[in-house]
DNA sequence: AATACCATTCCGGGGTCTCA
DNA sequence: TGAGACCCCGGAATGGTATT
């Protein structure tokens, strides 16, 4: 069993609209334009990597905002391959053995998953089992409720050392794999991402069926019942429900 | 800037219980 | 049954934090 562990640049919509269809941009708000990857064999040894910048296809001009973060530029991605060669690339760097993803947080396994289908390809192929290092750290450290330790910070925490740039899909990769290997114990699982996420079915409301409750009393006693009797059925009935004259076996 | 997630908060509906 | 008091739970809204 492999690791593989993955990080993300995303680029996104442009703040002022161009006449980019606006189906699309709900389909798909974040644009990968980086894939960063280490392999990991079962003992946490670098055996692989995968580095690659994607040419947009959708956001074709990099986000100033995400410029500024990844230093990631729109002449760069130009002359790259867009994503349907790049994902078919890090397949092949996945290889056939079985793996488990390992990323930080877990927006990268939705946008990565997201922007499969929208090039039409199958996501058959791709192991959908991860492990959320972010929520490991974040645990470890006792993090206040409803916060989540940045990667940077996490870095800093276990001293380990920072000879590279942050925001930069393959060097948060590599960081993600270092912490992974800080907390690494037997106690860490696996999730598995749902697309559709498994919402609970609520209660139908509780509604009587009266006339099938006043029937049933017809038919065993094989007559029509009277309004008092009617009105006397349907009160023993919510009564029973309640419960309020079972005694207690104490009693 | 745009988005997503999480915990917290708030509200209302439903259920339960009691009384008449 | 119907009214009123109470409680509990789920959904909606919100605010903070994180991601690029």
């Amino acid at each position: 069993m492999n690791y593989i562990i993955y990080d993300l640049e995303f680029n996104q919509r442009p703040s002022v609209l161009t006449n980019i269809d606006s189906n699309n941009i709900s389909k798909l708000p974040f644009e990968i334009i980086q894939i960063g990857a280490l392999k990991l064999n079962k003992n946490l040894d670098t055996i692989s990597t995968f580095n690659a910048l994607i040419k947009p296809t959708l956001y074709k001009t990099i986000h100033p905002f995400v410029e500024d973060l990844t230093k990631i530029t729109t002449e760069q991605v130009n002359s790259c391959d867009t994503f349907p060669e790049v994902y078919k690339n890090f397949l092949n760097f996945i290889g056939s053995e079985e793996i488990t993803f390992c990323i930080w947080g877990s927006a990268d396994i939705k946008e990565l998953i997201k922007n499969i289908k929208f090039h039409n390809l199958s996501t058959s192929s791709i192991s959908k089992k991860y492990i959320d290092v972010q929520n490991y750290v974040s645990k470890h450290f006792n993090a206040p409720n409803g916060t989540k330790i940045g990667l940077k910070n996490a870095v800093e925490l276990f001293n380990i050392a920072t000879k590279t740039e942050f925001h930069d899909a393959f060097n948060d990769a590599f960081y993600t794999a270092e912490v992974f290997k800080k907390i690494y114990n037997h106690n860490i699982v696996s999730k598995t991402y749902e697309s559709f996420p498994s919402r609970r079915l609520h209660q139908p409301k509780e509604k009587i069926d009266t006339n099938a409750l006043i029937f049933q009393f017809e038919k065993m006693y094989n007559r029509k019942m009277t309004k008092d009797e009617i009105s006397i059925i349907k009160t023993a009935y919510m009564m029973g429900k309640t419960k309020q004259f079972i005694k207690n076996e104490s009693e």
